[in-house]
RNA sequence: GCGCCUGUGGUUUAGUGGAUAGAACGUCGGCCUCCGGAGCCGAAAGUCGCAGGUUCGAAUCCUGCCAGGCGCACCA
C-alpha cells in the first residue's frame, strides 16, 4: 500500500524555526514506521510559493534593499521584520549589481503622473522578481537546515507548478458540474455547509478573479489523490486547526472516500527565555531558528525531545533548560547503552570469544530477573512498531527505548556477560547482541544516530 | 461569543476502562579490585485542574465549570 506524507511545508517566506523542527522529527520519523511496517512511503513538501504572503516578503526585501542604498524608507507594515532578509538583499545586490538600484530609483521618483502606469508595471515587475529571488534563496536555506536535521523529501510540489498546470480552473469545472459551487457577490462559492453542519460556505474565486488559497489547495489534493495513494496523510500545525473539516469536505466533494485523508494536527510549540514566553513569529521576525537550537544541543538530543512528547500536548520550550539538560538527556542513557554493548562485544573479540550460531546457544541458561525481564522487553518490539505505526505516534517508541534502556543498565550492573563459563557467556552475548539490534533499529526510526562509541 | 486542543509531584512528561498512577530533571543519602560511573541502588515529593455522572472498576468515557493554547477572511 502506498502512502504519501506531507509534512512540515513551510511557506518559503522566512526559516525553519523551533516550531517545524517538531513537525520535521514527527513526520519523517512517522515516515520511517510506516515504511518498516509495510507502507511504501512518500515524502512530501508543498510550497506556497504564490499570493499574498509573498507579496509581502517581495515589498519586505525590496525596503531591505533600499535601506541598504542608504534610503530611509518606511518598512512595510506588514512585512517580515527578520533579519534574514538583509542578508537575502545583500546577495541579490551582489548578483544584480547595479541594475537593481536603477530599476529602483526609476520607480522609486515619481515625476509625472503620466508616468505612473509605467513605474506600476515596473514595481510589479520588480516585485515580482524580488519574490522569486528571496523565496528561493529561502528554499535553499529551508533545504540545508532539512539536511542538517536529517529530513529528506522525495517530492517537492510547488503551487506555482498547479497554476502552470491550470489545475485549479479543472477542479473548480469539475465541482461546478457537481453542483458544489454557486457565485454570490461577484465571487464563486464552494458549498462547504452540504457536506459539514455548522460549516460556512467559502469562497473559491474572488470578486477580483484571484483564486482563494483554499481553491489552489483543493486542486493540490486532487493532484495528490490522483497520483494513487491508498492514504495521504497531511501534518499540519494546529494553527490550520479550523482548516480541517473544509479541507475534508472538499476531499468528498471529489469523490473520494471519508479516511483518505487524514489530518494530524500538532500543538504549538512555545518558546520560553526563563519566565518570558515568547510567541514564535515568521513575520514579526521573533523566533529562535532550528539551526541555532541543532547547534546548541545538537540533532540527536532536539530528535529525542520532540519524539518524546505525543504531538496533540502543547509544548513548551525553554532553550536555557535544553541547553542545561543536554548532558542528561535521555537519548545519551539510550545511546549509551550501546555504546555500552558495543565495547562489551569489542572485549569478547579481543578474549577471541568466537560468538556461536544462534542454534548452539543455550539461551535457557539466562534465568536471572534482568535477563527474563529483557528477553520479554525486546519480544515486544514488533508490537511496539506496529502500535506506532497504527495509531501514529513515534513517540511510543522513545516510551519503549527507555524502557529497554533502563533494563539494559540494571542487568549490566548485576552481572557479567563475559565470565569463566563458557556456555553463559554464550548466551548473555547473545542476549547483548539482540539489544544492541534492537535500540539500533529504533533509533533508526527515530532519525537518532547509533553511536559505537561515545 | 463559537469551534478545536491541552491541564498528571517543584519542573518536563508517559499512561490502549483494570492491581499500589510510571519515568526523567531538580533535591537528599548510598555504590567504582573486575566487560565504559553519560551508570546502579535508595528516600522525600501526586486530592491525575474543579464539580457531578456512567461503570463492579475512571487520569482515561459523558456533562458542566475554571485556566491556558490555537483558530473563527473574497490572508496563506
Amino acid at each position: 500500500k502506498k502512502v504519501q506524507i506531507d509534512f512540515v511545508s513551510v511557506n518559503p517566506t522566512g526559516p525553519l524555526h523551533i516550531g517545524h523542527g517538531r513537525a520535521a522529527a514527527f513526520g519523517d520519523s512517522l515516515a520511517n514506521i510506516l515504511s518498516k511496517v509495510g507502507y511504501e512511503v512518500e515524502r512530501e513538501y508543498y510550497v506556497n510559493d504564490r499570493g499574498g504572503q509573498i507579496k509581502r516578503l517581495s515589498s519586505s526585501v525590496w525596503a531591505r534593499l533600499k535601506e541598504l542604498e542608504g534610503k530611509k524608507v518606511s518598512f512595510p507594515e506588514d512585512g517580515y521584520k527578520g533579519e534574514y532578509l538583509i542578508e537575502i538583499a545583500k546577495k541579490l545586490k551582489k548578483e544584480l549589481g547595479n541594475k537593481s538600484s536603477e530599476i529602483a530609483k526609476g520607480v522609486d521618483s515619481k515625476k509625472k503622473i503620466a508616468q505612473k502606469k509605467r513605474e506600476e508595471k515596473a514595481e510589479s515587475q520588480i516585485l515580482g522578481l524580488l519574490g522569486r529571488f528571496a523565496t528561493n534563496e529561502i528554499l535553499k536555506e529551508i533545504k540545508v537546515d532539512l539536511e542538517a536535521f536529517g529530513v529528506r523529501f522525495d517530492s517537492w510540489v510547488s503551487e506555482s507548478s498547479l497554476h502552470q498546470k491550470k489545475a485549479i480552473p479543472e477542479v473548480l469545472s469539475y465541482l461546478q458540474e457537481k453542483n458544489y459551487l454557486y457565485e454570490k457577490d461577484g465571487a464563486l462559492w464552494f458549498k462547504t455547509s452540504l457536506f459539514l453542519s455548522g460549516e460556512e460556505d467559502r469562497v473559491l474565486k474572488r470578486g477580483n478573479g484571484d483564486y482563494t488559497y483554499f481553491a489552489s489547495d483543493i486542486a493540490y489534493h486532487q493532484d495528490k489523490l490522483r497520483r494513487g495513494f491508498d492514504r495521504i496523510i497531511d501534518i499540519w500545525g494546529a494553527d490550520h486547526i479550523g482548516y480541517v473539516p473544509r479541507m475534508k469536505a472538499a476531499t468528498q466533494a471529489l469523490g473520494y472516500p471519508e479516511g483518505v485523508l487524514e489530518i494530524i494536527i500538532h500543538q504549538m510549540v512555545t518558546l520560553k527565555r526563563g519566565k518570558e514566553r515568547i510567541s514564535a513569529s515568521t513575520r514579526e521576525g521573533k523566533f529562535i531558528p532550528l539551526k541555532e537550537v541543532l547547534d546548541e544541543v545538537g540533532r540527536d538530543a532536539a530528535r529525542f525531545f520532540f519524539l518524546s512528547r505525543t504531538c496533540g500536548s502543547h509544548l513548551d520550550f525553554d532553550l536555557e533548560l535544553a541547553k542545561k539538560q543536554t548532558p542528561e538527556n535521555p537519548v545519551f542513557y539510550v545511546q549509551y547503552a550501546h555504546a555500552r554493548i558495543c565495547s562489551i562485544l569489542e572485549n569478547a573479540r579481543e578474549n577471541r570469544i568466537k560468538i556461536k550460531n544462534p542454534d548452539e546457544v543455550k539461551l535457557d541458561l539466562l534465568t536471572t530477573p534482568e535477563e527474563r525481564e529483557l528477553m520479554k522487553e525486546i519480544s515486544l518490539l514488533p508490537d511496539e512498531v506496529y502500535e506506532a505505526a497504527k495509531s501514529l505516534e513515534p513517540h511510543r517508541l522513545t516510551t519503549y527505548l527507555q524502557e529497554l534502556a533502563t533494563l539494559f543498565h540494571q542487568f549490566y550492573t548485576r552481572h557479567r556477560v563475559i565470565s569463566e563459563d563458557r556456555e553463559l557467556t554464550q548466551a548473555r552475548l547473545m542476549l547483548v547482541k539482540a539489544i544492541k539490534v534492537t535500540i539500533g533499529d529504533v533509533l533508526g526510526l527515530l532519525g537518532i544516530s547509533v553511536p559505537q562509541k561515545m
